[in-house]
DNA sequence: GCAAAAGTGTTGAGATTACACCCATGC
DNA sequence: GCATGGGTGTAATCTCAACACTTTTGC
């Protein structure tokens, strides 16, 4: 059951209960690599500290409103892949306050996005996930999480496309492979495999740069489905 | 971040935080069946139906030391496997107060387990999981969601071991996997692959029944590992 | 014409499936 | 001696990994 009504008829002092915060990890990828975006605390005990943003959870609100809230004020993105990820909820974990933190993890294509620091914080930015700050809270333990659940993810579903414009090349579908899974794949392996899952249509288009053109391709549907994809 | 310390310096009032709970699925297989344990609701907008057992999180616990905990309250059993499963925050799922719901799924193996009405519930029982009857809260989505996780669990990792005591028949391991996966498997093909995996080692021991006695295993390890067994 | 990325097939190894008969025991 | 579940091997198919050369463009 849920702890709710008859648990606690009349309740206990609201102080003796945990409080819940969202946090979400936003990754896209930029200049070749596996970025995620944080911000600078302002105040408190982890002030001048980087982390995910995130916050309180307000009455009435789903956890999901709360995470997409968060990151749209920060990166003014209402479309994003967004996904639970995990509950943290060590006593501890906050030294303030017992505070659990429903953990997201988030998805975008890197288009110059107008990041705003809003007034909440000191900072925001990308970093590159493989080289992280010590980060506050127990962050670095939900960035680890997260990157785990990406790679696996990316492995038998279908949401890459949520990192991608509309029109891409079969090179810069397989570079992202590459940049999350940390390993180089085989090029004609990769392009057998990927095309014969009929998730990508080729457009009659190709992309002109220094070399030979390639063609550009787009996905037949960008909504998450399960799919052995490598 | 936290949404703790700076995200509200001086706290809003503090009935406007949402509650937090957790929610315990329990498996176990018995007569041939994927069973779960439920709990009768004594008061409240849901009396006389049944629930998954849960409770508010005090603070200063863990997430997973409060499941254990109501767990353990309705069945004796301390050593039992146990997982993170979901947290459910829809706003209205508690008709009472906004309650979000971090839910667990746990296995313990099927040997007489004296269940504990307790004081909190009008009554406790053994389910099979594939004709529930409608569920309080959003609970029926909550056991939808564990036996799918359970049955993923299955394909990549050891954790049948804790649904089953010291030594068993493939015979009988070969049914869990059958009931919990909802399919028959070949077995010869399915003795081949198990003991392939090197998970299991032969006792010198048979088990006597009505006819040709078969050879009793152990687990060489008994602890979570990801593995793909099928 | 040359540098650079795009595009393309085949082969071998290993894994997965399908399938049928003998064995040991209790009654 | 028969009914019941325990135990075993092989062949066909599919999947996965490894690997090198030709094409098209910009400069």
């Amino acid at each position: 059951m849920d702890g709710g009504v008859q648990a606690v008829p009349e309740q206990a002092p609201l102080a003796a209960q945990p409080r819940v915060a969202v946090d979400a990890v936003l990754f896209t990828i930029a200049d070749g690599e596996l970025q995620t975006l944080l911000v600078k605390i302002k105040n408190g005990p982890f002030r001048g500290q980087w982390a995910f943003p995130g916050g309180l959870v307000k009455v009435g609100e789903t956890l999901e409103e709360a995470a997409r809230r968060e990151l749209y004020e920060k990166t003014g993105v209402r479309d994003l892949y967004l996904e639970q990820l995990y509950t943290f909820g060590d006593a501890h974990r906050d030294p303030t306050a017992h505070t659990i933190s429903v953990a997201y993890f988030a998805l975008v294509p890197y288009f110059a996005h107008a990041l705003q620091r809003g007034e909440k914080y000191a900072d925001v930015g990308w970093f590159p996930v493989r080289s992280l700050p010590p980060l506050a809270y127990d962050h670095n333990a939900i960035a680890a999480s997260a990157l785990q659940r990406l790679q696996a993810k990316l492995s038998y579903t279908n949401i890459v496309y949520s990192l991608l414009p509309p029109e891409f090349t079969l090179a810069e579908l397989q570079d992202i492979y590459e940049v999350i899974l940390g390993r180089t794949l085989d090029r004609r392996n990769f392009r057998r495999k990927i095309l014969a899952l009929g998730l990508l249509k080729p457009l009659q288009k190709t992309r002109r740069g220094a070399h030979r053109p390639a063609m550009l391709y787009s996905f037949v549907r960008r909504s998450p489905m399960n799919i052995e994809v490598l």
